[in-house]
DNA sequence: ACCGAGATGTAACCAAGGCTACATTTCCAG
DNA sequence: CTGGAAATGTAGCCTTGGTTACATCTCGGT
């Protein structure tokens, strides 16, 4: 196979679920609320390091779509969708860092591209990190 | 480390580099040259499932950013530039591949999750891959 | 040579993510 | 109890990536 014939391989890439954005505000919110018991905008802000009103904006967008609520100069809540999704990314997350380590690279390397990487790992590659990461770093940490 | 304090990770993954979707082009452009000589704006729409009129202003803008040359009705040609990143998309998607065949999924998801993830890998993880990829598979096929 | 089908181009619209500048609210130190 | 700093909100702008509808060009077959 020359690569080729990828056809809708790639319309798949980007389609589905609460995009990339919405699992990463949800994921951060709820290790804010786990640490902070609340979260403002201020705190998504220089999570992400972007302005305020980027942070605003996406809220609202969290808010129509039900993951997250709000009220005008109020904190930020988790709706249960919302903390549905936020605890799927991050069990995401984490299997995708524990096997970037059990593959040997850095620590920052791992957390780094941990970040980009889980939004576009299927459940079948994430079954076979997990496999993996345990074969290597037995269940333990 | 319960997760948290990424900073600057997040910014750090949408940066950088001509954008995933200007790789994912030139990456096809160079496959589609290499086994029909020309390159026309329909062939990318089918690759992509996209419009043609997407697929006409993303060829603006790779010709903005000298990574594409073409002339009004006239077929897509990559420059230098645009055969260089061409080439180190070939190699990135072509290592997460092999990579995730060999970490044992089937040839579906392995095509499909490669298309995402090769924009999110460093050269370390890359490097990581190659060589879990090569102690599995041997150096051949 | 011509003519229509298919490929391209253009206009105009949409949503997501980002920004700066400016307006409001909050809320605590004094 | 009040003033101002910090947090939020709003308006308006930008780019990317995607769309449909409609205009135009090209080229091969008759």
């Amino acid at each position: 196979m020359t690569r080729r014939s990828n056809k809708s391989a790639h319309s798949r890439v980007r389609a589905d679920h609460a995009s990339e954005i919405a699992e990463d505000y949800v994921e951060a919110i709820a290790a804010i609320l786990v640490e902070k018991e609340i979260c403002r905008v201020i705190d998504l802000a220089r999570e992400f390091q972007v302005s305020h009103v980027t942070v605003n904006r996406t809220i609202s967008r969290l808010q129509r779509d039900e993951f997250v609520t709000t009220t005008p100069y109020g904190p930020i809540e988790l709706t249960p969708k919302g903390r549905r999704l936020a605890q799927a990314s991050r069990r995401r997350h984490e299997i995708v860092l524990r096997f970037l380590k059990a593959l040997g690279v850095s620590d920052a390397t791992a957390i780094q591209d941990s970040e980009g990487i889980e939004h576009h790992v299927s459940g079948e590659t994430l079954q076979a990190m997990e496999k993996f990461a345990a074969k290597r770093l037995g269940s333990g940490e």
